[in-house]
DNA sequence: TCAATAAATGACCGATCGGTCGTAACAATA
DNA sequence: TATTGTTACGACCGATCGGTCATTTATTGA
């Protein structure tokens, strides 16, 4: 890792969570000078602009995101075990593995109607979080272990969609008592398909 | 309605689309000014300063969120027909009733980080809302409408989550197609709960 | 080791930010 | 209609915004 390469990956770190809970627009430079140390023209060596710089970080917090998911449900066997896991992620939505909460959420509602290329990151990885938990239904019913009667493009939708409206409640609350409830009411739905 | 009440009432119109939109950060004094047609001055008549401009916008928004909510349900009578036109509100998110989609979203990921007071009054509403689908489901298990193994709490808790989802994954994917899903299935788990 | 290359610095820039205030225009009311 | 209180105005303020660049310092590879 060269000299650059760390420095780069030092404002991404440091940046990501600073934009993540203020926004895009809530974070000024001045906000990622003061976390990092550095001066105001080093910014300048490794990213064009602040824009550059938003949707670096937006593609960094992405990209952890999808390797938290990745880790935790790989680790499981079952669909079942997998879905359950993927729900557990985000059970404290309050303490979030990322800091400032799902990137998806935040970054996904600032930018719909002001960054379409943030719009965009945001979309491709909801996508593949949806077709994701699909794939995972669709091999559990191969296998037997899940009831063939079940729709999984549908149950990946509205599965996502509570997680992700949970996500907002609680957070929104300032406590994990919605989400609580639709976990529980998620893997409810789940049990009831498993043979 | 004085000439006070008006320019009050006219600023908070103009300037709630575009706090709506572009967020309490992302908007500038100066773009308030460009909508309103208004000098720098007029503002300062009739607000503190930006931060209670936006509490005051918010305000407005959320009143008419429950005021769009309120009218759209009080012409039904069943609580499947109520329930229905909850969700008939959301089903074309891109095309909200309030520009800029729903402001509990917007509002709240925006502040849950960064405002207390904001968060406050949508955390307000918010409760409201569940309250109010757990009202109408448990008067028409009353009524003998709806059958009486239904949990209230819960299906109000996981209808808003689902909602929402839905808003923000439409508004991020550029098309209405996750809030269809969603929206059908709401429908059929209120439909099987229908005697 | 040392010359060539790259990274880091911070003073500096114009633009814009949110906010103030003296003055002029207007509205309300007696 | 005259008077008084209210609203609207916009030039102005200091601070901060995002961004530049000549110079210094550090890294790299021959």
């Amino acid at each position: 890792m060269t000299k650059a390469e760390r420095t780069r990956q030092l404002i991404l770190e440091k940046a990501a969570p600073l934009f993540n809970t203020k926004g895009v627009a809530g974070t000024s430079l001045s906000d990622i000078l003061e976390v990092t140390k550095l001066a105001k023209g080093s910014l300048y060596v490794h990213f064009e602009n602040k824009e550059d710089l938003a949707h670096e970080v937006v593609d960094y917090q992405l990209d952890r995101l999808a390797n938290v998911v990745e880790t935790a449900m790989s680790r499981k066997k079952t669909a079942k075990e997998k879905l359950f896991a993927y729900i557990d992620l985000y059970l404290d939505p309050l303490n979030p593995p990322i800091i400032g909460g799902c990137p998806l959420l935040n970054f996904g509602m600032e930018a719909d109607d002001t960054d379409e290329v943030i719009r965009k990151k945001v979309h491709q990885l909801v996508e593949k979080a949806q077709q994701n938990i699909r794939s995972i239904v669709e091999r559990g019913i191969e296998t037997g272990e899940l009831k063939s009667d079940w729709d999984a493009k549908e149950f990946a939708t509205t599965m996502f969609a509570m997680v992700e409206g949970g996500i907002m409640m609680s957070r929104i609350a300032g406590n994990n008592k919605a989400m609580q409830v639709i976990a529980r009411s998620l893997k409810n739905e789940i049990e009831e398909k498993v043979n």
